[in-house]
DNA sequence: GGGTTCATGTAATGGGTTACATGATTCC
DNA sequence: GGAATCATGTAACCCATTACATGAACCC
C-alpha cells in the first residue's frame, strides 16, 4: 500500500478542495522531488475516491474556461485518512515518500509532526553513515559510483541540517496555532 | 521505457559483474535516493537479460556460503546499452532518475558527462525558480506545503552547488584518464 | 495558423510490488 | 532456539505509464 496515489490525493483534499488539474499542477511543482505524474493515474484515483464515498464533487462552470470538477473530502474521507495514518508507515525511507508525507503534514498536530521529523532524521543519519563507510574504501570504485556517493553525502548532509533547523524552530516557538 | 530496471542493471553490469544479490545490496545503499527495490524485479530482469543474450552467467560455488550466480555483460549487451543511451533521455527530471543515471555515468566519456551535468543544472535551476515563485505568495498556504517548499529550496540549492563544484573539478583537472 | 494553457477523460499494456517459498550458516 | 545474513527464485495482482481522444480560448 505504502502511500499510494489515492491516499496521497485524499490527504491533499483534506487541506484544500481541488480539481484533478490542480492536483496535477501540484505534482508538477514538486516533480523534481517526487517524480513524474500523469492524468492517467490522477483522474482514475479521483473517480475511485468518489465511488468509495470518501469525497464529493462539484462541477464549477467557468465563464470563459472549461468547467472544473472540484473534489471535497467528507467525514468518511477524513476517517479513512486517519486510519491510513495509523498504519505502521512501512520501511520506505525514500526521499520521494518523505516529501509526499511532508506535503500532507498539515494534517498532523505539532507533536506528531516533531516525532515524524525526528524519526526521519534518525533514518537519514543511518543512511548517511552507510554511505560514509563506502566512501572510505571507494578508491577502487568507478567514477559513476564515486559521483553518486559524493552526491548522496552532500544531499543527506543538507537534509539533516534542514531537519535540525526545522525541529528547532518547531520546538522554540509556536509556528502554528495549536488547533488540534 | 524511461530507464527501466533492466536497462539500469545492464548499465551496472557494464562497470562490474555482479550477482542479483549484489545488485540488491547496491540498491539498498542508495535506497534513500532511489527508493525501495526487491528481488521480485531484480531476478526477473536478470533472467530477461540472459534470454535476450545480452549477458552471460557463471555459477560460483562458495565453500561455506550458497552458490552465487554472477552475471557478465557481453558484446551484444554493450551495443544494446549504447543504443539505449542514444535515446532522447525523456523529460524525467526526477532526483531518482538523476541518481540512477549518475551511477551509470562511468560508461560516459568526460565530454558526455559534462554535458549531462550541465543539462541537469539547467533543469534544477528551472525547478528551483518555480519553487521560489510559490514561496513568495505562500503566506496563505498550509504548514505542510510551506515545509515541503522550504525543503525543496534547501535541497535544490545544495544540488546546484554540488553540480557547479563537480563541473569545475571536471573542467580544471583530469579526474579520469581519458580512455575513450 | 500554430502553440500554449486550461480542462477532462479512456484503454491497453506492461512492469513492478507484494507475498510466498526454500535453505544453509552464524551469532546471541 | 530465534534472528540475521547470504542466496535464490515464482506468481498474481494491481497500479501506473503511455498513448490516444476532445475541445475551447488566447496569444504571437
Amino acid at each position: 500500500m505504502a502511500l499510494g496515489i489515492q491516499h496521497f490525493i485524499l490527504g491533499l483534499l483534506a487541506n484544500q478542495s481541488m480539481s484533478g488539474y490542480d492536483v496535477k499542477r501540484l505534482f508538477g511543482r514538486f516533480r523534481w522531488l517526487i517524480g513524474p505524474s500523469s492524468f492517467g493515474n490522477i483522474y482514475p484515483a479521483l473517480h475511485a475516491l468518489l465511488d468509495e464515498g470518501l469525497v464529493t464533487m462539484d462541477v464549477i462552470a467557468g465563464s470563459d474556461r472549461p468547467p472544473r470538477k472540484v473534489y471535497h473530502i467528507n467525514e468518511r474521507g477524513l476517517e479513512a485518512l486517519e486510519e491510513w495514518d495509523r498504519e505502521p508507515a512501512g520501511s520506505d525511507t525514500s526521499l520521494k515518500t518523505f516529501v509526499m508525507r511532508l506535503l500532507l503534514s498539515g494534517n498532523l498536530d505539532r507533536r506528531e509532526l516533531i516525532a515524524y521529523l525526528e524519526q526521519r532524521r534518525a533514518e537519514v543519519v543511518a543512511q548517511r553513515s552507510e554511505l560514509e563507510v563506502l566512501t572510505d574504501r571507494a578508491c577502487d570504485e568507478d567514477l559513476g559510483r564515486r559521483l553518486a556517493l559524493d552526491y548522496g553525502l552532500a544531499l543527506s548532509g543538507k537534509e539533516i541540517d534542514w531537519l535540525e533547523q526545522t525541529l528547532e524552530e518547531l520546538g522554540t516557538r509556536v509556528v502554528y496555532s495549536e488547533v488540534v
